[in-house]
DNA sequence: TAATATAGGACTAATCAGGTCGGAGTTGGG
DNA sequence: CCCAACTCCGACCTGATTAGTCCTATATTA
């Protein structure tokens, strides 16, 4: 269904928090996860996993917790979902390893990469700083070509 | 991940050959399924699915099949992968249903709406007879701010 | 030293995609 | 007219992925 984990969820949630509302010591990943009613234990992995690759910085210990190693404006979505969810890619067959088989007769290998070529600019336009920001005027323009284009506009 | 499942694969595959590459009379989920090396009877499956829905109508009997019961440029891609995949949401808590229990305090949902919204603008502006061209010259354009930006024009 | 925090592995449970099986309908040849 | 081949159809099963839990080790502070 084109889904994000939920894991991918839960991280974007405490990135987020962590980038504006959270006090300027940083949150534990227990506090974090209950402000927002999700099991500490997952997000505590999340968190060690988005620690090891940098993103935030780990303090241990009594006071401690996590706080962003990074500006959050710096930081686009596409980063951290494939940090957490792993490379994104909409087929099964990735790009170049996996030569897919016997789908040497797929036709639609190519399109579906420019296809996921697009999303994923989508998701690198937007850094976690713009996450919270209320006013998105960021407008989509595609064009292409054939009737599906005046159902578009119609809506 | 951010994937289509294979049933979605397999339904664009036989759709795409259904609107190119097919015979005039049609073609029977096995032939296309020993096309494209793919198992035939969970092809069947899918088309059986999309004959549902009316994007093909079924034949059965001797010479029976498959064809497309709607011109190629009026399906869109957004459609086919709703039609197999179900309603496409990037997160668990679709938008209106299921109040997402405890998330009240969720912070970025409205957020994901969006990005969301411009994933599925994306599938939706391609059309299945679009899905074969060779020349695709629909550029993307979207205006962000922030640092992301920079590292995005620098690919 | 006791309490609290992260670090990290192993384990279990649930969900879902992928794949399979038998049945029902349609056509065409004998 | 009937049988056999071919096709669609819909329910079932299974294995992999994901979500979530548990336990132990390590570090830091009061």
């Amino acid at each position: 269904m084109l889904r994000l984990s939920k894991k991918t969820d839960y991280g974007l949630l405490a990135l987020q928090y962590l980038a504006t509302d959270a006090p300027a010591g940083g949150a534990s990943a227990r506090a974090i996860a209950e402000r927002y009613g999700i099991p500490a234990e997952l997000l505590a992995k999340v968190l060690q996993h988005l620690a090891r690759l940098g993103f935030v910085a780990a303090q241990k210990g009594v006071h401690g917790g996590y706080h962003l190693a990074r500006p959050a404006r710096t930081i686009s979505l596409a980063e951290i979902v494939e940090a957490i969810d792993g490379p994104l890619a909409i087929t099964a067959c990735g790009r170049h390893e996996e030569p897919c088989e016997q789908f040497g007769a797929c036709t639609v290998r190519d399109p579906l990469a420019r296809i996921k070529d697009r999303i994923t600019s989508v998701l690198q336009t937007m850094t976690l700083a713009e996450l919270t920001d209320e006013e998105q005027t960021i407008p989509i323009v595609v064009r292409g070509r054939g009737e599906a284009d005046a159902r578009l506009e119609a809506r």
